[in-house]
DNA sequence: AATGCAATGTTGACACTGTCAAGATAAAAC
DNA sequence: GTTTTATCTTGACAGTGTCAACATTGCATT
């Protein structure tokens, strides 16, 4: 047990790739990504990881889903400052939102890209954790509404697509390297709205 | 001459290549996309590609570039229409965009996407013929501004920055199938504004 | 026109990749 | 204690991009 490496099964294979892939995605990004050498740091056989994950996109899955119920806490926690005025909420929703892009540019890059989401390539688990994470965006666009930071006229969910697709479209070319300045982005952001 | 297959010189390789390949792209996806099997189509060894492309890299960004090229006149047609009114061609251009990318998914994927442009991976003739156009969106900004359309407080460049990151995770959305309808988007993208 | 060079195309090879099938081992259930 | 189940292993296959070495052709220069 305390030397996994020796023992014929690693006790914890699961969670231990995970972590590796976790770490290597954000690291050197998604494309980076060997199941083979991943097998091969873990100390175990190239085809193990397929006890555990159907394939590399499961795998790629898991790590998005680990991903986006981490930033759903994050963004609960901003939202229930109730202590917090609304708008400075809203404000400082934004900035964490382009600041999480920023700061996890490759974890981003694989939550929201293509490479899990083409051709319904999503695992049942990972949609169990972003549908809620999507739903939570049109909530907040709702009370958003009703405190008049946004328009109320439109219909919430248009209103919250538009608004994501805003802070989407920011952290994109942020991550692709066209801003060069981020301190600048943020505020430009609230001016928008 | 007439039967390509026979002589030992494709005699225009290049061009041949790079409509497969922008073709397989449009139909079926960057990452379907594979040097090997696009010689075999052309009729050509496995190899011969090199001789006209360093790598698949470039390839890739040879067609990217003509999707740029392609855009950028489109867009310079909409915006040189001095006849029709400025929020008119201002409304136009954004339909126009994402009328675009949802015609072209692949390629717009393939033109924004990290794929050419991860680390410095873009070929300096793609350079050459994408960034006139992202300057040629920065003209445009400044012109909107200038005619009212958009706050002219703020500075040209990172108002362009705002407004481009807008339309792009908006087609980003569309792409990826968030949006089902399209016909309902632009409208709520001209009140954003 | 003959010759030499550069462009272009070919075969062979290498190191990767994801993934399946069949068998080995350990743990858990009965 | 025996059987079932979970886990891990080796072997194999088809595919990929790409390099090196060699073959053929077209063009330019003599």
């Amino acid at each position: 047990m305390t030397n996994a490496a020796q023992t014929y099964h690693h006790g914890d294979l699961r969670t231990a790739l995970l972590e590796a892939a976790t770490k290597r995605v954000a690291e050197f990004g998604i494309d980076s990504l060997s199941l083979r050498k991943l097998a091969e740091d873990a100390g175990v056989s190239r085809t193990a990881p397929y006890h555990h994950f159907k394939d590399k996109s499961a795998l790629l899955s898991a790590i998005a889903a680990k991903g986006f119920s981490q930033w759903h806490t994050n963004a609960k926690r901003i939202f229930d400052q109730h202590d917090v005025a609304p708008q400075s909420r809203f404000r400082q929703f934004i900035h964490e939102y382009i600041g999480y892009a920023a700061d996890n540019p490759q974890m981003y890059e694989l939550m929201f890209g293509r490479t899990i989401w083409h051709d319904n390539g999503a695992t049942q688990g990972l949609k169990e954790v972003a549908y809620p994470c999507f739903q939570f965006q049109v909530d907040m666009t709702k009370y958003w509404q009703q405190t008049g930071l946004l328009p109320a006229g439109q219909d919430a969910l248009r209103m919250a697509q538009v608004t994501w697709g805003t802070l989407h479209g920011i952290a994109r070319l942020l991550i692709d390297g066209i801003y060069a300045d981020r301190s600048h982005i943020d505020e430009m952001c609230d001016c928008a709205a």
